[in-house]
DNA sequence: TACATATTGGAGTGTACGCTCCAGTTCTGC
DNA sequence: GCAGAACTGGAGCGTACACTCCAATATGTA
């Protein structure tokens, strides 16, 4: 939507207004007001780069993910336990953003526009899962890997879930019972 | 809070219009308004009887819940397999309460109050995998057996996440194999 | 029956918030 | 330096919603 520098700059302003939000005040602290004021920015500017509030935070979210990523060029040399560590990584992590990215995922269990972007993210995540699992064990089927992974996925953000709720909760020694044996046994991460 | 018997009636109708709302129409539907149209209730009445709204949610959340239980007298009859199903047909069933408990579970990531009493049904439901599992496999320690419970209800919570999200996705053949291996040779269930 | 207490309805309060509107201004390409 | 599109701020709109207040009434008890 932006076309001029000036918007493509406003719209920086706004993301990083966001993403200081999020990570300080968690997603009640994302008002519009909250954001226009954090970015200096009048309430129309912000409407004149996003089409919503959700777009800007779910911008934010994305990236955050992202940014643990530990093959962000997709050449493929991650291990399934990078991905668990990864993942862990993120959940327990210093940023809050995790808190926001599982709350949307439980606004996407009503909210369909909703549902679409957490399920894409999703299915995506899946697939790296399930290419990691099938360079671990080559004798693995794709749908059984691909099985594999949605199982793994699902633990693991169910412990999240848990891990964010109950401070005591120690989500990498429970995520690590979840690697095939024998990446426990070889001691990979 | 209602003493008198017309009190404990109205709280039955407030009870019983709240959970065909959360079942007709989500946790959006479920306004003060609506409910207490729907039980021909003033909103004083309603706060005569409740603390707060959420009150009222919760209560309902919790029976549904209690409804699927395979043992609800706690008699140590339920193997792993009855436990899974029982929380399988929770999450697939045709109530959409689940996806409420699901976004309560969400909103406690960031409320206190919600955790609190989110964290306290999860901590029994680990208990009772936890027990099964150990009636099942008499060598594993109370430990073992505990931390194999944590990581299964996570797993199927995270897999009753994208079945809310997926329809097309098969929770239950994802959730057998969960089970020890000796659970599913031996076809229970 | 008399009394204390519970119950009732629903108008009203306070607040929060996403978003629209639009007149004025900057920007960029030509 | 001009035209036209992009950008800007921010007042204000519309709405939604949980909860309070309180006078009137019903209920149970001694």
């Amino acid at each position: 939507m932006a076309r001029y520098r000036v918007g493509l700059e406003t719209r920086e302003r706004i993301l990083a207004a966001t993403r200081r939000l999020l990570s300080e005040q968690g997603i009640e602290g994302v008002t519009l007001k909250a954001i226009t004021a954090q970015a200096r920015v009048g309430a129309g500017s912000f409407y004149n780069l996003f089409d919503s509030k959700d777009d800007a935070v779910f911008e934010v979210v994305r990236e955050t993910i992202d940014a643990v990523d530990p093959d962000p060029a997709g050449a493929g040399t991650d291990t399934l336990a990078d991905l668990v560590d990864a993942f862990v990584a993120f959940m327990t992590g210093s940023s809050p953003i995790a808190r926001i990215y599982l709350q949307l995922a439980g606004r996407g269990l009503t909210d369909a526009a909703v549902a679409a972007r957490v399920l894409r993210s999703h299915r995506r995540r899946v697939e790296r899962f399930s290419d990691a699992w099938q360079r671990e064990d080559p004798s693995l089927s794709e749908a059984e890997a691909e099985l594999l992974a949605e199982t793994m996925l699902a633990a693991l953000t169910g412990l999240g879930m848990t891990a964010l709720m109950d401070p005591r909760f120690d989500m990498r020694a429970h995520a690590r019972r979840l690697l095939p044996e024998a990446a426990m046994v070889s001691g990979r991460g």
